[in-house]
DNA sequence: TCCCGATGGTTGAAGGTTCAACTAAACCGC
DNA sequence: GCGGTTTAGTTGAACCTTCAACCATCGGGA
């Protein structure tokens, strides 16, 4: 028997337009300033924030990937770009031959150091500035409520 | 005189993770569900959308931009695949010179109303599902201002 | 011990996006 | 109607992401 598909009513199709409409526009904006004031994507802002938090500003090929939420291919192209960029460095895992520790130098937290103040004051202007503490608060659970439901499922 | 960066205090830390793990997840689910079902990533179906619902199922290339959200340029080269995929095609505007319309054709509308019963269950499933009639209206609500904010500034 | 499946990570090719440069036509003031 | 400034759209190069294929190593069972 065919399955009928649940279609969106009007209010849903509506939250859905403005959510695409606002990430979208949030994200280009976000993407566009960081490449233009410390000339990265903000993939790899992020790729440098989660080593600038490990212990020993260095993690596993696999852990970082998991934290940066990166596929292992994606991370692999991006470590190599940001090790040619002076920012990481690669070293041997001692007690698995198989693995990769990526290490932030200190190049790269000094970079990150200087992109940090412009990128947060960004996220503030376009995103903390625009909403109430209440839908800060709302937008949190929300957010919390999707990652939960999406990577359990 | 040097200007304080306004550091984002624990919650507003808290809810930007959040925000960011779940919009890249859900983006990256959505977007990988239509290319297998679909065979097109998610701003292709977005502007063959786009035209399924214009008058006459047309649009100036510019206007298409600006309701798909995206660049000229982006959209020039994707328009370029949609044409060479048979799904849209290019007329020459009647009333400016410069001027190109796309058009959807009616491979393209059929390929269309293929894959939307897929991706609206899929939009269904991973975001309305999860979230509470309330939620979804907040998620509206907060959506709406942001986007209002992002392209007023 | 040997084998086999699972895990860690890389690679290359194909496809998508961005940016800057460019052509052509329309608009505007004079 | 002339000359300068926008606007419409395309292009190519550089870059980023994805996917599938791959190699090496680890771990567990027969």
């Amino acid at each position: 028997m065919a399955v009928m598909t649940r279609w969106l009513d009007p209010d849903e199709q509506r939250t859905w337009r403005a959510y695409l409409t606002a990430s979208r526009v949030l994200m280009d904006t976000l993407d566009r300033e960081l490449q233009r004031e410390a000339g990265m994507p903000h993939a790899y802002y992020e790729i440098l924030v989660q080593l600038s938090e490990a212990p020993g500003r260095q993690l596993r090929m696999s852990q970082l990937a998991q934290a940066a939420g990166s596929s292992r291919s994606r991370l692999s192209h991006a470590v190599a770009r940001l090790e040619a960029a002076g920012w990481v460095r690669r070293e041997d895992c001692p007690t698995d031959r198989r693995g990769q520790i990526a290490l932030l130098t200190d190049e790269g937290f000094a970079t990150l150091a200087a992109a940090a103040p412009g990128h947060v004051e960004g996220v503030r202007r376009h995103l903390f500035d625009a909403l109430s503490p209440a839908q800060v608060d709302q937008l949190r659970r929300i957010s919390e409520t999707l990652a939960d439901h999406l990577t359990g499922s």
